[in-house]
DNA sequence: CTACCCGGGACGTTATATGTCCAACTTAAC
DNA sequence: GTTAAGTTGGACATATAACGTCCCGGGTAG
């Protein structure tokens, strides 16, 4: 049922919402019978008319009665409407859960793959495919696009496939190292997305944790200027969120900073910046590219992360995230996140 | 997912029509990409606009690919195929058959409901079910319904619910007696419908295997003769059809007769006439009430029945009855016919 | 009896889907 | 290079379905 509803959803997207309304139809027949067309269609938030032609097709369909006295369900509209009831739970699970997140976390867009990307290994291609689509949908209107380091934007970049529009992008890595792995690294991600989207890249090469003196004359390394300034003016933002300590270690960070983050109850982390409990910016990694000062509401930002164990993380985030932000993330990490709002 | 389905297939009737039609491009798109809307139009018995329209959607959807050479499928367009082919097995299955029943019986309309008879009790519900709201599509229309006996007939009688043109019905059994137990009787089975639906009803008591001459008497009496004639100008007759042997040991019939359908190898029985392979009369009940000949174009006759082991049988009977027939069987039924069909 | 709510008929309006035709472009063969 | 046959995509008139709006006659409760 799973798989049918999935293919359904991107087969006949519109004949869910159909599903729904007469859903919710039945369903307040049921409770108000015998009521009429007038009482019931303000209940429902629908003009009269159109309930009316609702109406007509359940009755072609022998779901409803209609007496003078009101419409009430057939043997048959009990039946089917408890049916229903366990098909709407599933069904409805996704798209409310992004309705929910949307108000949750005041952003423009949420979007759930359903899985658990802790527990089963597809579900991060599943989110990578999502948001591909996801960038494809504006990408014509898009010219430079960042992106940051990590496993799930490794997969990000395994489903990338070229178009027309695809052709013209520039990918660049959001910021400089910062201390991830080659194979997750954003520069090495970055060729791959132009690879997959074949489309043209800059990468950029700094060493990692920058003392002062140093970073500044970086900067006025010509080459570099360039690079960075491409990057500052990104379209696009597509980036992961991690685990504080988890990244912190993974980064062979120094004792003094674990400690910082740990003072500061770091529980989140994004493109180098550490995040606490309420948002607040407990550390940033020292390195060149995009601040979070550049994350102004004209560049679209695609937050990609999933995992029950990463909710926190990105809550963390989502404190401070900009509403042109677009969340991609999976079932387990949507529940966990509306769940725990309730429970702090 | 097959509850799904079966919601679905009430509640939004066309949309598997949609489904379909979307399924079958992707399939054509993939056999012969890249393809353009000419070629693939004719192909799918489509007009080029419609066609377009279908094909702007699926690209909307991320499905398919348009370049300039042709369409092509895009890897998700893949996917969602590979899915589709499963759930198209299932979802068109029941349409298919119904449709393949109507050209192999030559008959109006055919009705399946899934499940099969004999192993599972509550699929003989279903099937009465069905012919009760099959019934009541065109019972405004008709005045009076001749049903006949059977355990099928009692399940109708039984999933019959009253309206307003359903009190202006009169009920009639098709024939006399011709033996059945009491209770799957048609004078009893008449009555619990009359009841169910308000209705006004008709009950014809004669005894059984009348001899020639007591048949005639009793024809000319006129209570007998006016509810007669009721009978005879029935509007609607609702009948089921049972196994020859079965039905004639039940009826407790005489050692002769028995022989004499062994001999004439009758498989079918309804409303008292046996039936061989070929429909071809073996014998009939000589009581009153409708005969064989009565069943005109003009009458529309509803045939139930069900049940693997009734196969034979209702292949039997389909062979002589017209083609204002509708059939309602069991999907166990059904597949027994259509694959039979094919090792005669 | 009256006032209210009921379904359903009628009709003009609007949105959507479809039929039809054409222009610009790509590709492949010659 | 040129032609021919294929492609998509734009434009527009038209048919069709959905919808908004208004009203009527019939039940029903007060």
């Amino acid at each position: 049922m799973r798989t049918l509803l999935e293919v359904q959803r991107k087969l006949l997207p519109d004949f869910l919402l159909v599903m729904q309304k007469r859903y919710d139809i039945l369903r307040y027949i049921k409770m108000m019978q015998p009521v009429g067309r007038r009482s019931l269609s303000v209940s429902l938030n629908l003009t009269e008319r159109t309930l009316r032609g609702e109406v007509d097709f359940l009755k072609s369909q022998n779901l409803v009665n209609i007496f003078s006295s009101g419409m009430t369900l057939t043997d048959e509209g009990i039946e089917i409407l408890d049916k229903l009831e366990g098909i709407m739970r599933e069904v409805m699970g996704i798209d409310i859960m992004e309705k929910q997140l949307q108000d949750l976390l005041q952003v423009d867009e949420v979007i759930i793959v359903s899985g658990n990307c802790d527990e089963t290994p597809w579900v991060k291609k599943e989110l990578g495919k999502a948001c591909a689509n996801r960038m494809k949908r504006e990408w014509n209107s898009k010219n430079i696009i960042a992106v940051t380091g990590g496993s799930t934007m490794a997969e990000v970049a395994n489903s990338l496939s070229p178009d027309e529009a695809s052709r013209k992008l520039t990918f660049v890595p959001a910021r400089g190292g910062i201390g991830e792995a080659v194979k997750n690294q954003a520069n090495t991600i970055v060729e791959k997305m132009a690879q997959k989207a074949q489309a043209s890249y800059r990468v950029l090469y700094v060493p990692d944790q920058l003392s002062g003196e140093v970073y500044a004359s970086f900067q006025k390394e010509p080459a570099i200027k360039e690079v960075i300034s491409q990057i500052k003016s990104a379209d696009m933002i597509i980036h992961g969120i991690g685990d504080a300590m988890a990244m912190a270690e993974r980064r062979n960070s120094s004792p003094e900073m674990l400690k910082k983050l740990l003072d500061g109850n770091a529980v989140g982390e994004a493109f180098g910046y550490y995040y606490d409990e309420n948002g607040k910016v407990v550390h940033k990694v020292l390195t060149v590219g995009i601040q979070l000062d550049d994350l102004s509401p004209e560049k679209r930002v695609i937050t990609v992360a999933g995992g029950k164990t990463k909710a926190k993380a990105i809550r963390s985030y989502m404190k401070g995230a900009p509403s042109s932000t677009v969340l991609i993330t999976d079932e387990a990490a949507a529940q966990e996140l509306i769940q725990g709002n309730y429970t702090p």
